[in-house]
DNA sequence: AGCACGCCGACT
DNA sequence: GTCGGCGTGCTC
């Protein structure tokens, strides 16, 4: 007996397909995807493999959806990353699948045009709209109506009499269709060469891996736009991965400038019937170029044939919950199954994609200069230690006349302190109780606003209160050290007449209020922006020429090994934000340690000596210049059981041949979020330079059974180059 | 992700 | 007795 059998594959966190007989009469493909029967429920899943199976009692697939099937490419990529990352293949899928269970019936869009003779009584209203439908073209009521000045009415009165038709359209297109050849740029020489070098390596349509580097406002967009171009003339699609807050309506005009139309914007923002009509557009090939944040990496593209991974080492490609990834990295290896080229540009690169421009694995173009003849922004340190800052003062003088300066030619200042909220630390004046988080310890902030202590690490939020906690002193908590909040209070009492806003990630109203004031900005309606790490991020500012940096220190005590990278890299996006527009830019970095590396190298503009010697000092160190982490959570029912499963993974660590001290342990303080409903939890963290070790090692764990396994959460600073 | 099943305390 | 709280494990 041989039958049919669909193995399914579900879209939850289960790791095996599971196997339907198909009923006689229903043709099924692989990759398509279909009702099955789940327990007493009935969901939708995705064929991953058709047999012939023997006499197995199975339930039966119970139709196809009237969705796009999966491609096979698409299914062994993610095959992969599931496997990668260690996660249920289902979970995976999930990623892909964004069909609704029901898609609602759009209302079909109605068009009129002149059919018949004149109605028998003329009004007014009525010529106008003939005149306005004169010459026969085929519009839209509601255009007709406006154009002819009339109410809707009017119009189906009309086509009552026979004078207009009524004629059912075809849904209005999701993407437009952008043409290489729209307004082909007028590119400096520089960037023509490196454009021809991105041009070549999608023609050639092979896997392949390049590193633009361009400083900022080297026009790298531009440049990977031609890589765009030349994919479309080639009949291929496109995708643009950028991080989410980098999306906004300035970028993709200037897209629209070059192409005649916008791309496809996919983000979260994009929802309900628009989002399932974009995912028909491009399963179907219809929308030719996405602009999306990471999770567009996952969609069923027709026919991809190159990806640019824009600011490529922006940390908001790390996905962190549910399925681990690193969009960057996940996007290499889809290019590497599907066999197309991908583009990683920044003006920082991240310190793992230097190191494999050096081993040769990727190719490297790069754009040392500002297009258009413009320079970059002069860098200058105010030394703190020379110039001390006024009590309660936190813009030194200079920063300030330069402000003023600035402001005074209607040009726009930044002033970046990368730290949310009023002040870091509140204590109190009288005993000196120092106000910390009941969960870990750290300081809670003031949130001036909100009247609140907030704990940045773990959430935790606590009313500020009218006495001291511990010495019950009446108005005796003094805030220490400045907040954005407190920026803004001191720009207000300097500036009272600049329009100033304050941009941070707790801002209130949502992404798409954000992405609202950013476009603001950019038209200039803001003089004065006080920011956190948020306006670092690739959003073009023509009018600002001033950045102050007001404490540059800050991120660099910190004990993460990358902190000197991250750091170096942020002060470089940030005051790289001076003079993009049409007047140079300058950027003046308040610091008590000029020559500090990080520091130093900012203002030498020596990047590449600060990467060689963070790369030196790693391998003192015995870190390898990236390395993979695994956090795994492991709980018990109480203190022992948990210590005694914490015990038995150390054992199996030791068996795979990860040594002690590259396992760190962490207990509940410094593990609060892990402490969940009263249940005793460890967080232990490995870390494994080798990848082969660290997959071995999770195999392991996790064949130690659910009991053990709490729950694994797989680290993603990893070498791109080990995955296929 | 749902949903069932099973184990506990607290009620008509 | 049995109702319903949640914690655990299964779903072809």
């Amino acid at each position: 007996m041989a039958d049919p059998v669909a193995d399914v594959l579900i879209p939850l966190a289960i790791d095996t397909a599971y196997s339907y007989a198909i009923p006689t009469g229903l043709a099924v493909a692989e990759g398509d995807v279909v009702r099955v029967p789940l327990g007493t429920r009935e969901t939708v899943g995705v064929v991953w493999a058709l047999r012939q199976g023997g006499a197995a009692n199975l339930k039966s697939v119970v139709g196809r959806v009237d969705a796009p099937a999966l491609p096979a490419p698409l299914r062994r990529f993610l095959d992969w990353v599931a496997w990668y990352t260690i996660s249920p293949r289902g979970s995976a899928l999930a990623m892909s699948l964004k069909v609704a269970e029901e898609i609602p019936d759009e209302a079909p869009r109605v068009g009129v045009r002149l059919a018949g003779p004149p109605p028998a009584r003329m009004t007014p209203a009525r010529t106008r709209v003939l005149a306005a439908a004169a010459g026969g073209a085929l519009t839209t009521k509601r255009e007709l109506a406006e154009a002819a000045g009339v109410s809707a009415g009017v119009i189906d009165g009309l086509v009552d009499e026979g004078t207009l038709e009524a004629v059912t359209l075809a849904p209005e297109p999701v993407a437009g269709l952008p043409d290489p050849d729209f307004a082909r740029p007028a590119l400096s020489p520089q960037q023509t060469e490196a454009a021809a070098g991105l041009v070549r390596a999608v023609a050639a349509g092979v896997a392949g891996v390049t590193l633009l580097e361009g400083v900022t406002g080297s026009g790298k967009t531009e440049t990977y736009f031609e890589a765009v171009a030349q994919a479309l003339a080639q009949g291929r699609q496109a995708l643009i991965l950028m991080p989410e807050i980098a999306l906004t309506s300035a970028f993709l005009d200037r897209f629209a400038a070059r192409f005649g139309t916008r791309p496809a914007a996919w983000h979260s923002g994009v929802t309900g019937r628009r989002r399932e009509r974009l995912y028909g557009a491009i399963a179907s090939g219809e929308a030719r170029v996405v602009a999306g944040a990471r999770s567009a990496l996952f969609l069923p593209y027709a026919q991809l044939g190159l990806i640019v991974v824009d600011e490529e080492h922006e940390t908001a490609y790390k996905q962190e919950d549910g399925v681990h990834y690193h969009a960057r990295d996940m996007a290499v290896v889809r290019g590497r199954i599907e066999g197309f080229p991908v583009v990683l540009a920044s003006a920082t690169p991240s310190l793992e994609t230097r190191v494999n421009v050096e081993r040769g694995r990727y190719a490297r173009i790069a754009l040392p200069e500002r297009f258009g003849g413009r320079t970059l922004p002069q860098i200058a340190a105010i030394d703190l230690r020379r110039h001390p800052l006024p009590q309660g003062r936190w813009i030194a003088q200079r920063l300030e006349t330069a402000i003023l300066e600035t402001t005074g030619r209607g040009e726009q200042a930044l002033l970046f302190l990368n730290r949310r909220g009023y002040a870091p630390l509140t204590l109190c004046r009288a005993c000196a109780h120092r106000y910390e988080c009941v969960n870990c310890s750290a300081w809670l902030v003031e949130h001036r606003f909100r009247r609140a202590l907030v704990c940045h690490h773990c959430g935790h939020t606590e009313r500020k209160p009218e006495a001291c906690v511990a010495c019950g002193s009446l108005d005796s908590l003094a805030a220490c050290g400045p907040g954005v909040e407190r920026i803004a209070e001191e720009v207000a009492a300097v500036f009272p007449d600049k329009r100033t806003i304050v941009l941070s990630s707790d801002f209130p109203g949502g992404t798409e209020r954000l992405r609202r004031e950013l476009d603001a900005i950019a038209a200039g309606e803001v003089d004065i922006v006080i920011g956190t790490q948020l306006v670092a991020k690739g959003h073009n500012f023509p009018g600002m020429t001033l950045v102050g940096v007001l404490d540059a220190d800050i991120g660099l005590t910190s004990g993460d090994p990358r902190a000197a990278e991250r750091t170096f890299q942020l002060l470089q996006q940030v005051t790289g934000r001076a003079g993009r527009g049409d007047r140079p830019g300058r950027a003046l970095v308040q610091t008590y340690q000029p020559e500090h590396p990080v520091i130093a190298a900012l203002l030498s503009g020596e990047a590449e000596r600060f990467y060689e010697e963070e790369a030196r000092v790693r391998e003192i160190a015995g870190l390898p210049p990236f390395g993979r982490l695994a956090a795994l959570v492991v709980s018990g029912v109480d203190r022992a059981e948990t210590e005694a499963y914490a015990r038995a993974l150390a054992r199996t660590a030791h068996e795979i041949g990860v040594t002690a001290s590259d396992m760190i342990v962490l207990g509940p303080a410094e593990a609060p979020l892990a402490l969940v409903r009263g249940r005793f939890r460890y967080r232990l963290l490995v870390k494994c330079p080798r990848e082969a070790d660290l997959q071995g090692f999770l195999r392991q764990w996790i064949a130690m059974g659910p009991k053990v396994r709490g729950s694994l959460r797989v680290g993603i600073d990893v070498d791109p180059q080990s995955f296929l």
